[in-house]
DNA sequence: AACACGGGGAG
DNA sequence: CTCCCAGTGTT
């Protein structure tokens, strides 16, 4: 039934398609970009970030020469920062390996860092309209429903047994409108969230799930494992008008962006004083500030927080903190948002 | 196959 | 609150 698609489909696209930054001048290296901050990102969060992006960055070798730390800047919010990372890597690549041109061989594009089976299909079909299927949860629930599928899609062999199935009924001629087409109908018609729009809906008359009027039960997913939680004292430590920011480590959660000096477990505030002697330090005054939760899909932060005015000009033994002005630490230092609620209390007072 | 990896919008 | 998003890399 899956050769019944194309047709309805595009007619529909040419019709309902938003009009999105990256569908105009659909090169390569534009479409890559947005596929790539599209990953689990709504397209309404990723338009300002595009737009600046690619000022910032128009081609692949400005990408590829691009310091890490002003492009987790520009990437900074959007989360999953490795995909920024893996990014530059695969620039890197184009440029030493393919002229800084992006292949359109799918097994060399599907090497690259950061691009896997969906964006290798999205970037191939788009910029040059080659035969890869897209398959992404929008396509995974709008198949799903229209064949009453009941399988687990979060399983990697069902979306694996869809790119196959959708690659024999591309239609040679369109296979960007095709794919495009699948992921608007999930976005805008065949929702997620709430009701779907099955009366506007191309695929109506073939959808068996809204022929028997079960389309909301699916698509089918496992259950997922409960997050879990961590406690966690987050320090704004005043030293004259600087303010103390660190690296996190390259590896794991929020990887080499910035925090502010934190400690595992809620801390009391004489816990917080030892802590800071013990680095060298000697906190003048301190006071507590409001807790805050941050959840992430895995974690939930609940924190707790210390204001902690030091004597000008110390240093601490190790110095384990930069000290950075207010200003500076804005416009030069990616810090996630995470630590939204005490980045507050990083103003310089008046 | 299971898990890590952000942040935000919608219901 | 819960769900889930134009997914990929690692183990």
């Amino acid at each position: 039934m899956l050769e019944q698609l194309a047709e309805p489909l595009l007619s529909w696209y040419d019709e309902h398609a938003r009009i999105l930054p990256w569908r105009e001048k659909p090169t390569a290296y534009r479409v890559w970009v947005s596929e790539i901050m599209l990953q689990q990102t709504r397209v309404e969060a990723v338009k300002p970030y595009y737009e600046r992006f690619m000022e910032a960055l128009p081609g692949i070798r400005e990408l590829a020469a691009c310091p890490e730390e002003r492009l987790l800047k520009l990437w900074e919010g959007l989360g999953y920062y490795n995909r920024a990372r893996n990014l530059k890597k695969a620039a890197e690549i184009l440029v030493e390996e393919y002229e800084g041109v992006m292949p359109k061989d799918y097994e060399a594009v599907l090497a690259l860092p950061g691009i896997g089976s969906y964006t290798a299909g999205a970037v191939l079909s788009i910029a040059y309209g080659k035969c890869y299927p897209a398959v992404d949860g929008n396509v995974l629930r709008v198949l799903s429903r229209v064949t009453e599928d009941d399988r687990d899609i979060l399983k990697q062999s069902v979306k694996k047994s869809v790119e196959t199935a959708l690659q024999a009924v591309m239609p040679q001629d369109r296979p960007g409108a095709f794919n495009q087409a699948l992921m608007e109908l999930g976005a805008t018609v065949c929702v997620p969230n709430g009701q779907a729009r099955c009366e506007e809906c191309p695929l109506k008359n073939l959808c068996r799930g809204h022929r028997d009027g079960i389309e909301l039960e699916f698509p089918k997913k496992a259950a997922k494992k409960p997050r879990r939680v961590e406690e966690r004292t987050v320090l704004v430590l005043l030293r004259g008008d600087d303010r103390a920011i660190r690296k996190r480590p390259t590896k794991g959660l929020l990887s080499g962006l910035y925090e502010l000096p934190n400690l595992s477990g809620n801390l009391s505030r004489e816990e917080v004083l030892e802590y800071l002697k013990e680095e060298g330090f000697s906190p003048l005054h301190i006071r507590e500030l409001p807790g805050a939760k941050h959840i992430f899909s895995h974690v939930e932060w609940q924190m707790t927080g210390y204001q902690v005015r030091l004597e000008d000009k110390e240093t601490g033994k190790k110095e384990p903190f930069l000290f950075v002005e207010p200003d500076r630490l804005e416009q030069e230092y990616p810090i996630p948002s995470a630590f939204a609620a005490y980045v507050d209390f990083l103003r310089k007072k008046k």
